[in-house]
RNA sequence: GGGGAGUUUCCCGAGCGGUCAAAGGGGUCAGACUGUAAAUCUGAUGGCUUAUGUCUUCGCAGGUUCGAAUCCUGCACUCCCCA
C-alpha cells in the first residue's frame, strides 16, 4: 500500500521547508523506503511536543514505508544548540542512559502497530568507538567552516553576548558547535546501512538537516532528501504543550492520564484545528467538517473531545482513556460511592487524585463523632484556617466525595469513607483534597 | 546641609479621639450564569470560638487621655523641593 506521501503531509500543514520536492515525492512514491526522524534523550520522557514528529513518523509507515527513530545517544552527550538561546548543561553518561532507555520504549509503543517494521536506532551504538583524530579526518574534513558558521543556528549563538563580560559570542561553546556533524554523520550512517534518504524534522532542524546531506554528497556522491515541518504553536505565539505548571509528558507518571486528556479537552478554539491536522491520523474530510462544527457550535467543543480522544488513546492507550474520561466525570462533580454514585476503590481514588494534595489521619477519629469537616478541610489544607473552612460550607463551596455539605457542624464518620479508607473533599469546583484513614 | 510630604489590614488607597477589624478599588475565596472559556452578577475576605464574645492588628519605641490608626516625643525607612 502506497499513497502520496508528500501530498498527504503538505494537505495537513506538515511541510515547511523541503529540498526538491519533485525529487522526494517521486521517491516516497515507491512504498518500503526509509524515512527517519530524530529525538533528542533529554528527559526519560518525550512530551507534547515530539508528538509531531512521531506523528511523521506513523504517517510514514502508514504509507507503506519503513519509519527509523534515532535517539540521541551520542549526541545527547552534546547538546543541540539548535533553538536555544544558551548553553545546555551536560547530561552524566548514567542519567542519558536512562532518558534512552525511556525514549525509546516511548517511541516503540507509539510506531508500533502500525503493521510496518519500525526501525529504532541509537547513534551511540555507532559513535561510541569513533575516537577523535578519526573522525576529525573522516568527517571534519568534509565540511567547510563557512557553511557552519552560516547556519543560522550558530549565528544567533554567536550574535549573543555575555551577560556578565560583554564577550561577544560567548553563547556557543566548541562543543555544541560541533553538534551538527554529528547529526551530519547520523545521516550519512544511516544512509550506509538502510538506505535511509530522507530525514524529516521540525523546522528549526533545517541546518542540521541540511549539513547530512552536503556531507551525504560529498562522501558518497548520492542524493539523500530533507523536510522539515513547522513547529508547532498555538495561536498566542506560546509553546504547544506548556502550561503553568510545566510541560505535558507523555509518559503517565510525570502526567497522569487525566491531565493529559483535559490538556486538549482545554485547548483554544485557535489551536484545534491545526492539532488535529497535524497530530492526528484523522481523514482531512473529517477534519474539515470539525472545523466547520466548531465555527458553527463552538460550545459543543466537538474538535477538542476527539483530539483529547484520539492522543489519549495513543499515547495511553484504551485503559489510559477510560480512566482519563472517569477522572474527568469525577473532578467535575460526579458523586462518589453511595447509592447513586460511581463505585471506587482505594487504588483507583489514588490514581485519579495523583495530582491532589492529600493527608493522612489516624483512623479512630473517624470513631464515634467523628472528625469535624471543618477541621479535615484545615488539615488538608483546603482551606487556610478555620473560619475559611467555616465560610466556605456556609456559601455551599463543600463538597464531601461530591455530595455538597452545607452543615457546618458536620463530622465526617466511617459512614462517609468512599473507598476503604480514602475520602474526597473539594472546596469549590475543582479544590480537591484526599484524605486517607489508616 | 536646609525645607516639605509620607509609612494603614495580600496590593493600591480612605480614615472626624470614641459608633474602626478600620470606606473604596484590585486580588483572592465561594455562589449564580457559562463552553471545564472569557465576560458579567451576588456574597465573603485578621485569628479563635460562633456569639449581638474575645484576642491580635494601622512603620518602631515611649507618652498624653477613661479611651488613639487618629494627639505629643524620639527613632528607622521612603519620596519631593532648595542648595
Amino acid at each position: 500500500m502506497t499513497s502520496d506521501l508528500f501530498a498527504d503531509f503538505q494537505a495537513r500543514g506538515l511541510v515547511h521547508q523541503s529540498t526538491e520536492p519533485k525529487a522526494i515525492r517521486a521517491w516516497l512514491a515507491t512504498g518500503g523506503r526509509r524515512i527517519y526522524a530524530g529525538f533528542d534523550p533529554t528527559a526519560d520522557s518525550l512530551h507534547v511536543g515530539h508528538l509531531v514528529a512521531l506523528m511523521l513518523l506513523r504517517r510514514v509507515a502508514h504509507a507503506g514505508h519503513e519509519p527509523v527513530a534515532l535517539v540521541g545517544g551520542a549526541t545527547g552527550m552534546i547538546g543541540d544548540p539548535s533553538g536555544r538561546s544558551e548553553e545546555r548543561n551536560l547530561l552524566s553518561p548514567e542519567a542519558l542512559a536512562n532518558n534512552v532507555a525511556g525514549v525509546e520504549r516511548q517511541i516503540r509503543a507509539i510506531l508500533e502497530g502500525t503493521g510496518q517494521r519500525v526501525h529504532v536506532v541509537n547513534n551511540g551504538d555507532w559513535m561510541q568507538g569513533v575516537g577523535y583524530l578519526e573522525f576529525l579526518r573522516d568527517v571534519g574534513k568534509h565540511v567547510p567552516l563557512s557553511q557552519m558558521l552560516a547556519k543560522d543556528s550558530v549565528k544567533s549563538r554567536l550574535e549573543r553576548n555575555d551577560p556578565d563580560s560583554g564577550l561577544r559570542g560567548a553563547g556557543l561553546s566548541y562543543t555544541e558547535f560541533s553538534y551538527m556533524l554529528l547529526q551530519a554523520w547520523d545521516f550519512v550512517h544511516l544512509l550506509d546501512s538502510l538506505d535511509c534518504r530522507v530525514q524529516i524534522g521540525g523546522s528549526d532542524q533545517w541546518g542540521n538537516i541540511t549539513a547530512g546531506i552536503d556531507l551525504a554528497r560529498r562522501l558518497r556522491a548520492t542524493d539523500v532528501f530533507g523536510l522539515t515541518c513547522p513547529l508547532l504553536t498555538k495561536a498566542d505565539g506560546t509553546k504547544m504543550g506548556k502550561t503553568a505548571s510545566g510541560a505535558i509528558w507523555l509518559d503517565p507518571r510525570r502526567t497522569s492520564p487525566y491531565r493529559f486528556y483535559q490538556y486538549w479537552i482545554n485547548l483554544d478554539d485557535n489551536d484545534a484545528g491545526c492539532c488535529l491536522e497535524r497530530l492526528t491520523e484523522i481523514p482531512l474530510e473529517e477534519v474539515r467538517g470539525l472545523d466547520s462544527l466548531r465555527a458553527t457550535h463552538p460550545a459543543a467543543r466537538d474538535s477538542q473531545k476527539r483530539l483529547a480522544e484520539e492522543l489519549t488513546r495513543l499515547v495511553h492507550g484504551e485503559d489510559g482513556l477510560g480512566s482519563a474520561r472517569q477522572a474527568t466525570a469525577i473532578f467535575f462533580g460526579a458523586e462518589i460511592g453511595g447509592a447513586d454514585g460511581i463505585a471506587m476503590d482505594d487504588a483507583l481514588l489514588a490514581e485519579i487524585f495523583a495530582d491532589v494534595p492529600s493527608r493522612e489521619f489516624a483512623r479512630t477519629v473517624l470513631d464515634g463523632d467523628g472528625l469535624l469537616l471543618i477541621e479535615a478541610m484545615e488539615a488538608t489544607g483546603l482551606a487556610t484556617n478555620r473560619s475559611h473552612a467555616r465560610r466556605t460550607i456556609e456559601q455551599g463551596g463543600a463538597s464531601v466525595n461530591n455530595r455538597r455539605i452545607a452543615d457546618v457542624a458536620y463530622r465526617l464518620t466511617g459512614q462517609d469513607l468512599s473507598g476503604t479508607s480514602t475520602l474526597v473533599l473539594r472546596s469549590g469546583k475543582k479544590s480537591y483534597a484526599i484524605a486517607r484513614f489508616k
